[in-house]
DNA sequence: AAACTACATTATAATTATTCTAAACTATTG
DNA sequence: CAATAGTTTAGAATAATTATAATGTAGTTT
């Protein structure tokens, strides 16, 4: 459960003012146990539902990518619908339920290491990422 | 390179009819050397300026959706802008390089078996894919 | 081959996600 | 407490995609 005073000084440390918008998005986005990956709609949702703020959805969008721009957040693709962020910024990998449309995030020993054995002349590497999708497993329906 | 027989026979097994519009675009599409990897508008515009054939816009977004209904052709997820496609349908991993924005199929021996050491309880899986970012490397600039 | 029917195409409108605009507001600095 | 640079906001604009409903056509039946 991190204090308003952290974040205040993590969003000057980015460069970014700490208004009261930003504030309360870091409250929704990092005081929580888990990793939280989501679509600005949820977010966007569980400001007005939940809390009951209003926050302008432009100031939302803005957000989340300035955040996203310095580091704070991480974009990730899995559906081309829709754009999902995440609160685990390092490199990591996916299992991504197609029944909830949940994404769980797996940890790095739970993978083993990825050996690419091709190269592209010129590039490098950036990113290595897998996505795994699951489903309900109804072989056994009777 | 398919003739247009064997389109139809295609189509016909896949339980669309093969109208002249779908024809044109299993053209495009599959009498290629390679795997093609297109957006909507990549395609519309082939179809338009190259063949300078009149297709609508919504029949393009309608037969890409049988084709990938009917599992002949198969959507990927890179960037939440617009939706990819791919002629290689089959489960396999991707370099995307990010100065291009172009995709390019990894061949199953090119990476070692992904090896998954969790699983989700109920959840069978259904595709593991890596996605690899590349971009040009820039360290050498003098 | 004409008629029938289910499916497909099309122009256009509608929807959805996202970005832009420009005016009002506020955090920070001097 | 100014000054100012950055921020928020409502609303308009854009872009991708999907829906609508009228017209057309492939395949089948008579
Ligand atoms: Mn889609
Ligand atoms: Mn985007
Ligand atoms: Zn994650
Ligand atoms: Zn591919």
């Amino acid at each position: 459960m991190l204090k308003n005073n952290e974040f205040i000084d993590k969003l000057r440390s980015l460069g970014l003012r700490p208004t009261k918008q930003r504030l309360k998005i870091c409250e929704v986005l990092f005081n929580r146990e888990k990793t939280f990956h989501f679509t600005i709609n949820d977010l966007a949702k569980i400001i007005s539902e939940k809390l009951k703020e209003k926050i302008s959805l432009a100031t939302v969008y803005n957000t989340v990518h300035a955040f996203k721009d310095k580091g704070y957040l991480k974009e990730i693709s899995i559906n081309s619908d829709k754009s999902y962020f995440d609160t685990n910024i390092t490199n990591h990998h996916h299992f991504f339920d197609e029944d909830t449309n949940q994404l769980i995030d797996c940890d790095n020993d739970d993978i083993e290491k990825i050996n690419i054995k091709k190269n592209i002349t010129g590039k490098k590497i950036n990113s290595i990422e897998v996505l795994i999708k699951v489903a309900s497993d109804n072989q056994n329906q009777n």
